[in-house]
DNA sequence: GTCCCTATACTCGGATAGCAAGTGTCCGAGTATAGGCGG
DNA sequence: CCGCCTATACTCGGACACTTGCTATCCGAGTATAGGGAC
């Protein structure tokens, strides 16, 4: 079992929103070409992020993407949910109440004691995800990438974005 | 995304495996039969267990499963890790490293802090499921189930079991 | 009566199909701009 | 010269194929037992 692809795509695809100019737009094709993915299926995960209310999507010749909300207000959760869904890892189909040793399915009272500790465990793992927001990983990305990659980025974005009409 | 179903089924056949008589083997056919199961492909992920040594199996007539070690040394993160594998949940595939503003690969010295924030993650659950072990689950179980399918679990044990030449 | 041998019945394990979900792609609906036309 | 209108180019969003991995199944390899026969 592991996570989509597109969870990695669209967290970095976020990290890219975050320098973006306040009021300007980012097209998914441009946001592909910076990690060199697959446009079209970017564009179908970026519409997830839209649905979830992570980014605005603006239609028309000036159209793109850009950040809903602030940076320090948007968790990783926020975005493995959108992508993944928030279903949960583990599904309890409640077997303990079948086969030739079952009661009827009234005398079970309390929920599957397994179901309740995959579901704790979860619980921890999405709490961790929600610790972390989009600015603290830029923040990190800043200090650690290559002092190069962080000033070619920043030329491809003044030459990628579509900055609001003035 | 979400676990295999297979999951679910190898801890109950764990829990199922707890209350067999010390020496005793259960063959994987009456372990599907207890949850109303698909025992062949039950059978395929039961030798998961095996392999990964949470159960024993032993061939022949009088053959079967029992566990391999005491209840209290097994943990749920065992038997996903067993049944699922280790493989960690978030795969970086680094795509930071691609694109128009990427350095050449050796300037990136640190791993990528998107990555380190899911791993961070992922530990977190896993250190939930190995805080919980089949005695745990299985102490709960007897005290939250239906008195009546502990009664018949007995029973139906006691004609399946099968015991070691006394 | 005791021991040995053989046939049997039962076990697990890996190799083989079917299906759902993730992966990848395309085209249509909708909008802000750019240019041309009229006043 | 200025304003309006139209055509265009560009955007996102949902509908359509393909591949991978989970689901399900079967048959073969191997072993402890049970019974029969010999001593």
């Amino acid at each position: 079992m592991r996570l989509s692809e597109a969870v990695e795509w669209a967290i970095h695809s976020c990290a890219v929103l975050v320098s973006l100019p306040h009021g300007a737009a980012l097209p998914g094709a441009k946001l592909a070409e910076f990690h060199e993915l697959p446009g079209a299926y970017l564009a179908k995960h970026l519409a997830s992020l839209a649905r979830a209310g992570i980014v605005e999507a603006t239609v028309g010749r000036q159209g793109g993407y850009r950040l809903a909300r602030p940076p320090a207000e948007i968790t990783l959760w926020d975005i493995v949910a959108a992508v993944e869904g928030e279903e949960p890892l583990f599904r309890c189909t409640e077997i303990r109440r079948r086969g030739p040793a079952a009661d009827r399915p009234s005398a079970y009272k309390g929920p599957c004691g397994i179901a309740l500790a995959m579901r704790n465990a979860e619980a921890a793992w999405r709490a961790e995800l929600e610790r972390v927001t989009l600015a603290d990983v830029c923040l990190g990305a800043l200090v650690n990438a290559p002092p190069a990659s962080v000033q070619r980025t920043a030329e491809w974005m003044a030459a990628a974005a579509k900055l609001p009409t003035a």
